[in-house]
RNA sequence: GCGGGAGUAGCUCAGUCGGUAGAGCACCAGAUUGUGGCUCUGGGUGUCGUGGGUUCGAUCCCCAUCUCUCGCCCCA
């Protein structure tokens, strides 16, 4: 049996529902904020990703799913959308044409993980971002909307957690002390750790080896290494959170993976994921359009998971009941041919319907109609097709009438 | 990429100390000489994940492999 390829998933008719019912909620309510949609392609140039993810990420390094193209050019299936959308805001100019631009997106992504509950190699994912504004109303605004975005789709049991890490001098300050701090204890740290020391020291402190927690408790907080410019912009970002009511923690270890982020940057957690408790997050990045040969443009977003999403909202569903209007039963495959007109006709007119198309016997087609619940069954019988009419039979009921051929306009009203 | 668990019917699972398998639900047919739901009766629909090995014989034991799953890692 040939197989889909390790990581994907085919989403089945019977979990399409649950897509439809969190992309329309994607769609609207990122509209009421005014933001509009962008698709780009699901590919793009090696250097799209590789010049603004970070060098020393695990996405760049091992998880993109790269390949040389028949021109010979490095070309690499998309692993997150914020680099592509910059690529494609500086390509169409799309920042000129108004201080602010907000878009959104929803599509498939590729990453070359080992697969797990919640981590995919082909997923999902629905994001927004605020491009143009260097001040904390837009990063409350993607939090605001993000979290709108949850609460829209019935979610509630979630944690938001927020840090900073302030402007490109306090990040260099604090990255100094960091190493400082570190390095006494570098023959205690995991080799991972030993390793970020030299690329991304950062990101130690998103170690969850138990030694590496142990020193990491006493390391420098960046709350502490915070100028005045970094420090209002998160003050002002935790008011307009506070106003609004969402709660939030602050968690001054919270780095996130990749290397473009500046001042606020969030994560959403739920506890229903297991190790991969995390389904969303974002930030500021005010240097990647400049990374990616654009003009200097201050911009804030975020992503959501949407496989990780309907993991959590997964027993808000209800199995949904098939149904429709019409069912019709033909009693001989003879009459299938009116049989079929009936439903044209029905159909045009906005009734759901389904016919038998094994050729059943009527106790089948009816039983059938049953699982459907159809509302009505139409029944072509012989007694009644010599008389050029059908029962309609009402199943709630089941009640019946019989109706003339020429009187089929009487279903449509 | 590393470590642990699992893979038997459409679904959830049982089972064979090695003799090619069963339950419930679902599905199909009949009881009902044209008409559903409830009830009753009958029907197993399966390459026991895949490939190899041991054996007279493997779904069971051994090896490999694939997929899922839990954790590491990473992140959404």
């Amino acid at each position: 049996m040939i197989q889909s390829i390790r990581g994907t998933k085919d989403i089945l008719p019977t979990e399409i529902n649950k897509w439809h019912y969190i992309e329309d909620i994607f769609h609207r309510v990122s509209n009421l904020f005014g933001y509009n949609e962008l698709r780009t392609p699901i590919f793009e140039k090696t250097e799209v990703f590789s010049r603004s993810i970070g060098e020393t990420s695990d996405i760049v390094n091992k998880e993109m799913y790269t390949f040389t193209d028949k021109g010979g050019e490095s070309i690499t299936l998309r692993p997150e959308m914020t680099a592509a959308l910059v690529r494609s805001v500086i390509q169409h100019q799309l920042a000129e044409q108004s201080s602010i631009l907000r878009l959104w997106y929803f599509g498939p992504f590729f990453r070359y993980e080992r697969p797990q509950k919640g981590r995919l190699r082909q997923f999902h994912q629905y994001g927004a971002e605020c491009l143009g504004s260097p001040y904390p109303e837009a990063d409350a605004e993607v939090i605001i909307l993000a979290d709108l975005i949850l609460k829209t789709c019935g979610i509630y049991d979630y944690d938001l957690l927020i840090n900073t890490l302030g402007t490109n001098q306090t990040r260099i300050r604090y990255r100094k002390a960091l190493v400082e701090y570190f390095q006494k204890f570098k023959n205690d740290l995991s080799e991972d750790s030993k390793f970020r020391l030299e690329t991304n020291p950062l990101r130690i402190l998103d170690s969850k080896d138990t030694g590496d927690l142990e020193i990491i408790k006493n390391s420098p907080n960046i709350l502490d290494y915070l100028d005045e410019e970094s420090l209002n912009h998160f003050s002002k970002v935790q008011d307009y959170l506070k106003y609004n009511n969402i709660r939030f923690t602050i968690t001054s270890q919270l780095v996130r993976g990749l290397d473009y982020y500046c001042h606020t940057v969030f994560e959403f957690r739920s506890k229903k994921l297991g190790a991969q408790d995390s389904f969303g997050g974002g930030g500021r990045y005010d240097g990647l359009f400049e990374q990616l040969g654009g003009k200097k443009t201050p911009a804030v977003g975020f992503a959501m998971g949407v496989e990780r999403l309907i993991l959590i909202l997964d027993n808000l569903f209800k199995q949904t009941k098939d149904s429709c209007d019409y069912y019709i039963a033909c009693s001989n495959p003879e009459f299938i041919k009116v049989g079929i007109g009936i439903q044209k006709k029905l159909i045009e007119n906005n009734f759901s319907t389904r016919i038998d198309l094994m050729r059943r016997s009527l106790k089948a087609q009816l039983r059938e109609a049953n699982k459907y619940n159809a509302k009505y069954v139409i029944i072509i019988g012989d007694l009644e097709f010599k008389n050029q009419k059908f029962i309609l039979k009402d199943m709630q009921n089941g009640t019946q009438k019989e109706i003339s051929f020429d009187d089929i306009e009487f279903l449509v009203k």
